[in-house]
RNA sequence: GCCCCUGUGGCGGAACCGGUAGACGCGGCAGACUCAAAAUCUGUUCUCCGCAAGGAGGUGGGAGUUCGAGUCUCCCCGGGGGCACCA
C-alpha cells in the first residue's frame, strides 16, 4: 500500500577495475560492464522487486557528466579549492596512495617505500559545514547511536583557546591551540611541528634543525612506528614570552610528536599534565611544574613522577587561577588572555577538508584546465562533459590520463591559448555522495530535477554496512548541504532512517603453499579435517570473516539459487541472524530453510484437513479451532511488528511457530476446515515478502486469482488478540512453584487464593507466615514468607 | 590510551516496560517408514540428584538494588569495533 522507490545502481569507478585492466589487459570499462551484467542477473534471480528503469552506473558518462556540473557549481560556491597537500607517493607506480593503501611504509602493490610529497590537490571544503554536520547529528533519531558517535569523534570538535607567544628578538608571535589554557602557568616549553613554516625557515639557517626535520620525514606514519617512536626534539634557540607572566620566557623546540595537520602546528607544553609533554621534558631536563592538584593530594607536597595528572582538581602555583577548578580556570584564563590580547577563545575540529584528487584513469575527470597564463581555469558548463579517452595505455605505470598523447591538450576557456586538462580524477567517494538524489530523475539533463527530489527525498530508509559509518555517510551529508547551497536540493540531511546491516561471513581456507582456496574446492573428511577436494592435500581452515574476493571465502548467490532456489536463499538469510549482525553462511542452515519451503508447500497442497471453500459459512468451531484462530491473528500482529522493526529472524520464527501449530491441529476438531484455510492462507501471505515465488504459486493453488503481492497486507482482528484465559506464574519467595490457568483479569484476591491451593505452593508454605503478596494481574503471583 | 558495542545450551539465536530463561531453527540421540539409503514424520535434547513426582543450580565473574534481575547500578574479565603523538 506504500509508494516505494526501490532502485539499484552501480558504484563502478575505482581502483579494482584499473588494476584488473593492468593485470589482464582488458579495458576497465569492459571489465566493469561485464561485472555489472553478472551482478544484475544474480540480483534479478533473487526476485528483489527492483525498479530497473532507474538503473544508473557512476562510470557512465550520463552520470559523471552531471557530477562535473556539480563540481563547477561547488567551485562557484567556494566549496572547492586547490591547494598543496602532503600525500603518500608511490615512486614506482607514480601515484598517490590512500592511507589504507600504505602497509608498513610501503606501497601495497609495488612494495616500494612510500614518500611524503607535497602536491597540488583539489579539496572539498567539508570543514565549512563542520559545526552543522556535528549539530545535526542529534536530529538523526532514526540512525544508530554508534554511527552518530563515530561521526562525532571523527569531526572531533574541541573547545579551547588560540594563544599567542611573542618571540623574543622578532616582531612575530608563535600561535598555539590548546584545550588546557588552565595549565598555562605550568608551561615549560613550546614545540613546533617539523612541518611548521617557522621550522622550515629555521632549518634554512641551522643544519641541526634541518637534519632533524629530514629524520622525521623519513619516519613512517604507520601506527606501529608512531607507537614505538620516542618523543624527540631539537632546541631552536628561540625564546618566547609567557603571555601571562611578565618577564618569563620559554624555550622553543621542534618536536617529532607535533602534527602540522592539527591546530596551528605548534603547542605549548605543560609536562605536569600531559603525558607526551612529560616524556619530552624528562628527556631534555625541562621543568615539571604541577598546577592542578588532584582532589586526594596535598597541594604542598604534590609532585609528578612518571605519570602526568590529566584529571580534575584545584589550581595551584597559578597566580589568579589558584583555588579554581579546571573548568573554572579554563574560562578565567581565556578571559584574561582576551582582555590582554594574548589569545582568543577558539573551537578546533579534527575534521580535515576532503582531498579528492586521484592520479587515476578510472574515475570522473575533474573539469578544469591548466593555462600557463590564467592558471587553473574551470570549464564552462557548455564545455561539459569531459569524457575519458577510450584508448588509454594501461601497460605503463602512472596515470594513463597524464600519459595519453593527445587527451589533455586543449585550449583555455578564459584566454583561448594552449592549455592542458587536469589529469587527476575524483575520488570514487564523490560518485557515491549524491547517487541517491540522481535516482529521483536518473536521465535528467541536469544533476537533479528539483520537483523529483522534493517529492522523494530524503531517503526514508537507508541500508548499508557499518563500514560506511564515517566516510560515505559523512560525505553524503556534506554533499546534500553543498547541493542545497547551490539550489539543487531543499534539504540538509539525505537519510532520515539508517539501518546498518551485518556482513555475510565464511571460514577461509589455505593450502600448504599459502594460496587461498574457494570453499567449494575444499571437502571435510569424516574425522573433521579439511582437505583439497581435487588433490586430497591438507588444508588450513581459518577463522570466519566477511566474504571477500581476495580471501576467496565466497559463495556466489547463483550457486545457491541453482541448487535450492531463490526462496530458500532468501529465507535462510533472514532466518537465524538479526540483520544488524554478521551472518555465518553454513550449508546446514540453508538445508533448514529448504526443508521449511517444502514443508509449507506440502501443508498447502496436501492439507491434513480439506480446506473449506472460500466464503463457506463456518460451523460452530471447537476449542482447538478457536485457539488456532487466535494464534493466526497474534502471528499477523507479531510478524507485522517484527518486519517493521527489522526483526526478520523473529518474523520467520513466528511463521514457523504457526506452521507447527497448523500441523498439530486435530483434523476432527469442528470447524477444522475453516480455520485451516484461514491459517494456511495467512501463512502464505505472511511468508510472501520472504519467499515470494513459492507463495505466489501457493496463492493460486488456494484458488485465488491475481498476484498475492498486490493483495493488502493481512490485518489482525483485535478481538482475537486477547486470550480469555492466561497462564499465571506462581512464586514463593521469587522461586517458581507452579503455574495457574486463570480467566483473564482475575482479581488479586482470587488469584492469590487459587495460587495458595496449588499443592507445590502449599508444601512450600508449610505453615510459614505469608509476609507479603505481590500480584501482577495476568502475569504473576509471588508469596513472600518470613 | 580514550570512546562505543557485546558476552544466554554443542551451534545461530528468542525473552515486550524488571515478572515462568532457552521461543524458532541447526546439530545430536532414539524411533517409524524402507531390503537399504536418501527424503519425510514422531519423540527427545541446559546441568546435576531422583524410578517418578519433584528438588537444586544456571544467562562471562564478583558485589548491590528489588518480593523478584539475562534485563537496572558498581567493579573486574573476555570478544568486537571506532578514534588516536589531536595539544
Amino acid at each position: 500500500g506504500f509508494n516505494v522507490l526501490h532502485p539499484m545502481g552501480w558504484d563502478a569507478f575505482g581502483l579494482p577495475a584499473e588494476n584488473a585492466a593492468r593485470a589482464q589487459g582488458t579495458h576497465p570499462a569492459d571489465w566493469t560492464y561485464g561485472n555489472i551484467d553478472t551482478m544484475r542477473t544474480e540480483l534479478k534471480s533473487m526476485g528483489l522487486s527492483i525498479d530497473w528503469s532507474r538503473e544508473i552506473a557512476t562510470c557512465h558518462p550520463g552520470y559523471y557528466a552531471q557530477q562535473q556540473a556539480l563540481f563547477l557549481d561547488f567551485l562557484d560556491a567556494g566549496l572547492v579549492y586547490r591547494s598543496e597537500a602532503w600525500v603518500n607517493w608511490d615512486p614506482v607506480d607514480n601515484t598517490v596512495l590512500a592511507n589504507e593503501q600504505v602497509i608498513d611504509g610501503r606501497g601495497w602493490r609495488s612494495g616500494a617505500p612510500v614518500e611524503r610529497r607535497k602536491l597540488p590537490q583539489w579539496f572539498f571544503r567539508i570543514t565549512a559545514f563542520a559545526d552543522e554536520l556535528l549539530e545535526a547529528l542529534s536530529t538523526l533519531d532514526r540512525w544508530p547511536e554508534r554511527v552518530r558517535v563515530m561521526q562525532e569523534n571523527w569531526i572531533g570538535r574541541s573547545e579551547g583557546a588560540r594563544v599567542r607567544f611573542a618571540i623574543e628578538g622578532r616582531d612575530d608571535a608563535l600561535e598555539v591551540f590548546t584545550t588546557r589554557p588552565d595549565t598555562l602557568f605550568g608551561a615549560s616549553f613550546c614545540a613546533l611541528s617539523p612541518n611548521h613554516p617557522l621550522t622550515a625557515e629555521l632549518a634554512g639557517k641551522d643544519a641541526g634543525i634541518a637534519a632533524f626535520v629530514a629524520e622525521c620525514n623519513r619516519m613512517g606514519t604507520s601506527e606501529a612506528v608512531i607507537e614505538a617512536a620516542e618523543k624527540k626534539g631539537v632546541d631552536t634557540g628561540l625564546r618566547v614570552k609567557h603571555p601571562l607572566v611578565e618577564g618569563h620566557t620559554l624555550p622553543v623546540y621542534v618536536a617529532n610528536f607535533v602534527l602540522m595537520e592539527y591546530g596551528t602546528g605548534a603547542i605549548f607544553a605543560c609536562p605536569a599534565h600531559d603525558q607526551r609533554d612529560l616524556e619530552f621534558a624528562r628527556r631534555y631536563g625541562l621543568p615539571v611544574i604541577p598546577v592542578v592538584c588532584p582532589p586526594a593530594a596535598d597541594a604542598a607536597t604534590f609532585a609528578i613522577a612518571d605519570e602526568a595528572w590529566t584529571g580534575d582538581g584545584r589550581l595551584i602555583n597559578s597566580d589568579f587561577l589558584d583555588g579554581l577548578s579546571v573548568p573554572e580556570a579554563k574560562s578565567a584564563a581565556i578571559d584574561r588572555l582576551e582582555a590582554d590580547g594574548g589569545g582568543t577563545r577558539e573551537i578546533n575540529v579534527r575534521l580535515r577538508d576532503w582531498g579528492v584528487s586521484r592520479q587515476r584513469y578510472w574515475g570522473c575527470p575533474i573539469p578544469v584546465v591548466h593555462c600557463p597564463t590564467c592558471g587553473a581555469v574551470p570549464l564552462r558548463p557548455e564545455d561539459l562533459p569531459v569524457l575519458l579517452p577510450d584508448d588509454a595505455d594501461f601497460a605503463q605505470p602512472g596515470n594513463p590520463l597524464a600519459a595519453h598523447p593527445t587527451w589533455k591538450r586543449t585550449t583555455c576557456p578564459s584566454c583561448g591559448g594552449d592549455a592542458t586538462r587536469e589529469t587527476d580524477t575524483l575520488d570514487t567517494f564523490v560518485d557515491s555522495s549524491w547517487y541517491f538524489a540522481r535516482f529521483c530523475s536518473p536521465r535528467a539533463e541536469v544533476p537533479v530535477e528539483r520537483a523529483a527530489v522534493d517529492h522523494w527525498l530524503p531517503v526514508d530508509q537507508y541500508v548499508g554496512g557499518i563500514e560506511h559509518a564515517i566516510l560515505h555517510l559523512l560525505y553524503s551529508r556534506f554533499f546534500t548541504r553543498a547541493m542545497k547551497r547551490c539550489g539543487h536540493l531543499g534539504l540538509d540531511e539525505p537519510f532520515a532512517g539508517l539501518f546498518t546491516q551485518g556482513m555475510v561471513c565464511h571460514a577461509t581456507y589455505k593450502s600448504a603453499d599459502g594460496a587461498w582456496l574457494y570453499p567449494d574446492e575444499v571437502t571435510t573428511r569424516d574425522d573433521g579435517s579439511a582437505v583439497h577436494a581435487a588433490t586430497g592435500a591438507a588444508v588450513t581452515v581459518g577463522r570466519s570473516e566477511a566474504m571477500s574476493k581476495s580471501r576467496k571465502n565466497v559463495v556466489v548467490p547463483s550457486a545457491i539459487i541453482d541448487s535450492y532456489g531463490a526462496d530458500t536463499a532468501r529465507l535462510f538469510m533472514l532466518s537465524d541472524s538479526p540483520p544488524e549482525r554478521d551472518l555465518e553462511w553454513t550449508e546446514s542452515g540453508v538445508d533448514g530453510a529448504w526443508r521449511y519451503v517444502n514443508r509449507l508447500w506440502r501443508l498447502v497442497t496436501e492439507p491434513a484437513v480439506e480446506l473449506a471453500d472460500i466464503g463457506a459459512a463456518p460451523p460452530e468451531p471447537g476449542d482447538a479451532a478457536i485457539a488456532l484462530r487466535r494464534q493466526v491473528h497474534k502471528t499477523i500482529q507479531g510478524v507485522t511488528g517484527d518486519i517493521e522493526g527489522f526483526r526478520f529472524n523473529r518474523a520467520v520464527a513466528r511463521i514457523r511457530e504457526l506452521t507447527n501449530a497448523v500441523a498439530e491441529l486435530d483434523p476432527a476438531t469442528p470447524g477444522a476446515g475453516h480455520v485451516m484455510r484461514e491459517a494456511v492462507e495467512t501463512l502464505v501471505r505472511l511468508a510472501n515478502p520472504m519467499a515470494p515465488h513459492v507463495t505466489e504459486e501457493l496463492w493460486r493453488r488456494l484458488g485465488h486469482k491475481g498476484w498475492l503481492v498486490s493483495q493488502p497486507w493481512p490485518e489482525a482482528d483485535p478481538a482475537l488478540l486477547v486470550d480469555e484465559s492466561v497462564t499465571v506464574a506462581v512464586q514463593v519467595n521469587g522461586k517458581l512453584r507452579g503455574t495457574l490457568e486463570l480467566p483473564r483479569d482475575t482479581g488479586r484476591e482470587d488469584a492469590e487464593a487459587e495460587a495458595r491451593k496449588l499443592p507445590n505452593v502449599e508444601a512450600a508454605l508449610a505453615g510459614k507466615a505469608v509476609r507479603k503478596v505481590i500480584v501482577v494481574p495476568n502475569r504473576i503471583v509471588n508469596l513472600v514468607v518470613g
